[in-house]
DNA sequence: TCGAAATATGCACGCGTGTTCACATAACTG
DNA sequence: CAGTTATGTGAACACGCGTGCATATTTCGA
């Protein structure tokens, strides 16, 4: 911590020149300061020609307000913090785009914590010391104690990817179950029975709607899944699932929770086992990432509809913060089977 | 604009319960603000016993500093801004994983901008009224005109893929040159001699660079590109470049400016056009994504190391902000060849 | 010409911190 | 016990800013 380091250190370190002020401008374009501030206030009573003076004087010393000093009278930071998991999962990593694309578009500026997953509580601990417009977070990367600190810190959290019971928390999540229903739903009407599901982290609870989806279509059709793996999200994970899963089983379908481990299982089903999918073997996805859609791969997957999810989320932020007392919303976002070249 | 609205509008609207403040934990527990402050301070004097009481009652409270209103003192914010372009090539996503990782795991809050190219420019004057430790500007996503307004606001910028021939300004850039010249060496040497080249924006220095490694390579050779499609550093991107490449000319290899459209030109020759690569045509490309390496590909590329590159960044920014007056550090980072199945 | 309304401006305050300074108490020292 | 030193503590200040308030200047109507 910067704190521990003695006061002789920290004076014999080189200062960083401390930026230029409002009273800098002031002196030098011979104005109060107040003036200064005013020039900068739209419909404030200034002068136009003073306030002119300001404003090129500004310019010439490179001056622009401290958005964190005016933010101690009130004002809202525009900053806003964003919590998403190890990127591994490309989904994550289009969402994070796409989210930060969008919220730059309406004035937030997002604060990013993630890339890895230990620390993360530690991190997120830390950003709140900032007074954070927001928080919004992607999926199960944390835990639900966040909330509590968050709430007596009066800062709004959203959840993308995860509903949460919570009477003031507001949440954007697909339905996961429902997507999962047609996607073996497909299958089961292209003849498929012996259908094998490769799952991810299981205590994510978008993982827990999307096997129970599964699980429970097949026992409607008097089915079990022909086996059951559990993967971490990624492709390489993908991989080494469906090698285990081919180990033990011989599926003529199989399903995966997410698009990433799809793509390594069809490569592994394909290149290494010199399967034909679909002929010898069906696999769908979940996500509809852009790489689903490529020649080489051409998958079949249950679209998890990232841009209506972010404007989900942004309309929520702004609600949120046009009205900070207003009862928690869950939006919940309809999948669309995609139906492409693997099933 | 915020500023705009009436003051009664202002009033109106209901207002967010104000965060929980120092004044509030020591009326609660019983002590002077001082005191507060302190228990929070290491290595201050207070009673151990007081310090345990204001701790328990600031939990109770959900307090914790403000950090703004700290940094108002002169202290660090540890807020970084990032500015990243679009995100369509997914170079720049691993580097952005990568970066905000780093950043975190070593107590630096990114602000991130990008994902869409229009109002960049303007998102950054924005950032600006932050007081920031620093600027990780990518490539060429920004005008150095921005230099300018950050010097004067003593906000340290740092460019990674790019150098900046400026005195006090920090780059890491990878020799594009040179890795150029390594790919066409390794299709000179393997008898190929009508040599096409896919490049990307041909505003930014990177893509100078590479379009000259090849050119110059070439002429060495006594050769001169077969033919030279400019793109968008996109898959679909590559895809384009390629249909229109085969149009006009029928090379025997293609160096692409990067490994998304390496990865487009790719699928487009042989999923449309049935060429088998790398017989009928070799395919290279630059950066080596994490997809470069995946048995559909197994694209031969020339390595930009990313960990190398992030990690020097983040040196440079320590180093930065331990002495703000040091001269400016270009750092050059070597490409590597990875040779794979498409050449 | 005089009063009132409109316009322009400086002073002072508060936002939430960390830290200095003066002071009060406790703990030693001789 | 008197004198010095260590240990705690609260009041006060500064950080950079926006704005309410009171005051100074100008404009306008009669």
């Amino acid at each position: 911590m910067a704190h521990d380091r003695p006061l002789a250190d920290r004076a014999a370190q080189p200062r960083r020149r401390p930026r230029v002020t409002a009273a800098d401008v002031a002196k030098t374009a011979g104005v109060s300061r107040s003036a200064v501030s005013r020039a900068f206030t739209p419909g404030a009573y200034l002068d136009e020609d003073k306030r002119q003076r300001v404003l090129k004087t500004a310019m010439d010393l490179g001056y622009r307000p401290n958005a964190l000093a005016a933010s101690l009278q009130g004002a809202a930071t525009d900053l806003v913090g964003v919590v998403v998991g190890g990127l591994s999962n490309p989904y994550d990593s289009e969402w994070l785009a796409a989210l930060v694309s969008a919220l730059n578009a309406s004035g937030k500026w997002p604060i990013v914590l993630g890339g890895q997953a230990e620390g993360l509580d530690e991190s997120v601990t830390s950003i709140l010391s900032y007074p954070l417009d927001a928080l919004i977070v992607r999926g199960g990367s944390l835990g639900e104690a966040l909330i509590d600190n968050c709430t007596k810190l009066n800062i709004p959290v959203i959840f993308s990817g995860r509903v949460i019971s919570h009477p003031a928390i507001d949440c954007v999540a697909c339905r996961n179950h429902m997507g999962m229903v047609q996607a073996v739903t497909l299958l089961l009407e292209s003849g498929r029975r012996r259908i094998g599901y490769i799952g991810g982290p299981p205590t994510l609870s978008s993982e827990k709607e999307r096997l129970a989806g599964v699980v429970e279509r097949l026992a409607e059709a008097g089915l079990m899944p022909a086996a059951q793996v559990t993967s971490d999200y990624s492709f390489d994970g993908g991989k080494s699932a469906m090698r285990a899963l081919l180990r033990d089983t011989s599926p003529d379908a199989v399903v995966c929770a997410n698009d990433a481990m799809a793509l390594g299982a069809l490569s592994f089903a394909r290149n290494t086992c010199n399967l034909t999918v679909p002929d010898d073997l069906a696999i769908i996805g979940f996500d509809d990432i852009a790489m689903a859609d490529w020649a080489e791969f051409d998958l079949t997957t249950v679209r998890n509809p990232l841009e209506e999810t972010v404007n989900e989320v942004l309309r929520l932020l702004e609600d949120r913060l046009a009205n900070p007392q207003k009862p928690g919303e869950v939006v919940m976002v309809e999948p669309v089977l995609v139906k492409r070249g693997t099933h």
